[in-house]
DNA sequence: AATTAGCACTCGACATTGATGAGTGCTAAC
DNA sequence: GTTAGCACTCATCAATGTCGAGTGCTAATT
């Protein structure tokens, strides 16, 4: 039995309105809704072939079909067209990245904000991992009469501020020398390169405000633990809600569940293997918990080669056109924008 | 008819049994459950009376009798029994605050969410409002070849980076002398007062580098308005699907979209008006569309004055007794924190 | 040989009916 | 004033019937 034309078309048919509707489609839909010529029953026996071939389910004896996940996967694989983005589309998502051109926390979590709004689906992204951040900035600034803020700052931007709460605070000359004598010693290293002699460094140079050291150094691991660990952006699981797929209340709660727990966030974007936009459909997901959802993943990455991932998830009767324009167009904004961060070099 | 004590110690078990199952409480249940020495039949005449009162609602003809509005009111205000927190209980929400305890906005996540986690119940949290916040310091700070860190710290220690570019980016002394003299001119004052005079004395001071003013006073503003602007934490959304009262998807649905928008979540908040705890109970709310939720609002009060406010959201058939305590122990934990913020002078 | 009309058949959705049981309200007895 | 007893109400659930959408098969048509 052939795949042929009239097949794919009835195929094609079956998933756009299924896509569309949420609702099993029956062969005198097809009929009726899309001019192919032929009959309800032309069509019936068409459709029972591609049942036979695994391409559409009936999911009880008198109903219409719906796309089975090998459907949509022919569907992705072949029959989808790709679809342009509107202007108004392609505005929003440029605005946000230019908005937030400066930290890439932010950055990240309003593309994840501005993709879910745009496409109805939840959208996770991962913050590009530098591996061993190093620092590239470390300062103290004066804040008031008992605490000083301490300023970090590691390579890709991630900017963490500190209040240190000293007993004596120095005077401001002073503070803006030991912020620049600490900055000298450490600009460059990871957390891993401070060992002793580095601290022993340190203690010296700062003399009598040695006592510093333990928050200084406990605010840098924080910082650059942070900065090394994943960090995922969450956003429109709310969404979620609005499916007829999620319609079971316990259903919805069991993928919030799921969708709280980082560790399972990062294990999905970490499917991501290849730099090619991936997709996987309902059953071919690993996680067992999503095997009627579609995930979607595609990378971004920086210039020397550190990458992140944008992933979107939805259920598997997804706009799968839609998804993969956004995510292409947003990828290519957010390449152009760390290429704009990475592109300074690490000097002053 | 009189409220003697038999009805109150009927109504109290009824709404007690309510709290904790949710489901209608019938006289033959009361009779068994708690011992009040009296049978069934009496307790049904008791019951028929506080229905005529209207404390409790039957839901219909040959259901059990759950508490009305007006029967949850007089629990609170005469049989509710304070409860202590338990030890870990109380440990969690300190630990909170002490970890978090130099920058306002982590500090009032970080609450929210531990209320939420602790009571299963939505958390808002509104950040205490300063009225034409205070610049308290600039500062600059290098960051790379081609952009510098501008740090704001407003009074109530709101602390904002901004990533300036730069074409040029001034020597590390000049850049400090910069921030210094910035920040001399500019400490103290409001964003209003920061007037074409104020501008013109920046614009001299800068010499070359005046070029930088438009970016820094765009920087400035956001971040007086941000800190002016009430910041709404919102926590533990999704615990609302946990409550039999929300199994219908579309009510949750409902008040999701409704806890998406912050002015709903203001004016929610702002309906504290004076300064004790206040509770209010399903119809007693004004806004229409959670006349079937209870609402308990509570206000935390700096040394200066600002207050902010937290309050609580759960179905009608809330515990009501544990979230007065949690809350009456987080606003201590809280106001102890920002007195401690408050308490430091405005200088270096 | 492919297409189609026609028809019997299947099965979910929905309404109807009846049985069950929880719970009430009333009354009469204690 | 309290309680036992009983009739009554009504939600819930299972069983039953009807309706209609949709299929699959067959025979007629092109």
């Amino acid at each position: 039995m052939a795949l042929n034309d009239r097949k794919i078309q009835i195929l094609q048919a079956i998933i756009n309105d299924y896509i569309a509707t949420a609702e099993p489609v029956g062969s005198r839909t097809i009929a009726k809704k899309y001019n192919l010529g032929i009959s309800s029953a032309t069509i019936r026996n068409e459709m029972s072939d591609l049942e036979e071939m695994g391409f559409i389910i009936q999911p009880h004896a008198s109903a219409g079909r719906i796309p089975s996940d090998l459907g949509y996967r022919l569907y992705v694989d072949r029959l989808m067209q790709k679809r342009e983005l509107k202007q108004e589309e392609q505005q929003l998502l440029q605005s946000v990245v230019m908005r937030n051109i400066s930290q890439i926390d932010y950055l990240m979590e309003e593309t994840a904000k501005a993709i879910s709004m745009l496409t109805n689906y939840t959208t996770l992204i991962s913050e590009p991992v530098s591996k061993g951040a190093k620092l590239k900035q470390i300062r103290l600034l004066p804040l008031d009469s008992e605490s000083v803020v301490l300023v970090i700052a590691t390579d890709g931007n991630y900017i963490k501020n500190h209040v240190l709460k000293l007993s004596v605070v120095p005077e401001e000359q002073k503070l803006f020398d030991m912020g620049r004598c600490i900055n000298n010693i450490l600009k460059g290293c990871t957390w891993e390169e401070i060992d002793k002699r580095v601290v022993a460094i340190l203690k010296k140079e700062l003399q009598e405000y040695a006592y510093i050291l333990p928050m200084l150094l406990s605010a840098i691991e924080k910082t650059t633990k942070g900065a090394e660990n994943i960090q995922v952006h969450l956003s429109g699981t709310k969404n979620i809600l609005a499916f007829p797929e999620f319609s079971d209340i316990q259903r919805a709660k069991s993928l919030f569940q799921i969708l709280e727990q980082k560790d399972v966030l990062i294990t999905l974007l970490e499917e991501q293997k290849n730099d090619d936009m991936q997709i996987l459909i309902g059953s071919e997901n690993t996680l067992q918990s999503i095997k009627d959802c579609s995930v979607i993943t595609t990378t971004y990455k920086m210039g020397d080669g550190t990458r992140g991932t944008i992933g979107i998830l939805g259920p598997t009767r997804m706009d799968y056109s839609q998804v993969v324009s956004v995510l292409n167009s947003m990828v290519k904004n957010i390449e152009n924008v760390l290429q704009i961060l990475t592109d300074k070099k690490n000097d002053t």
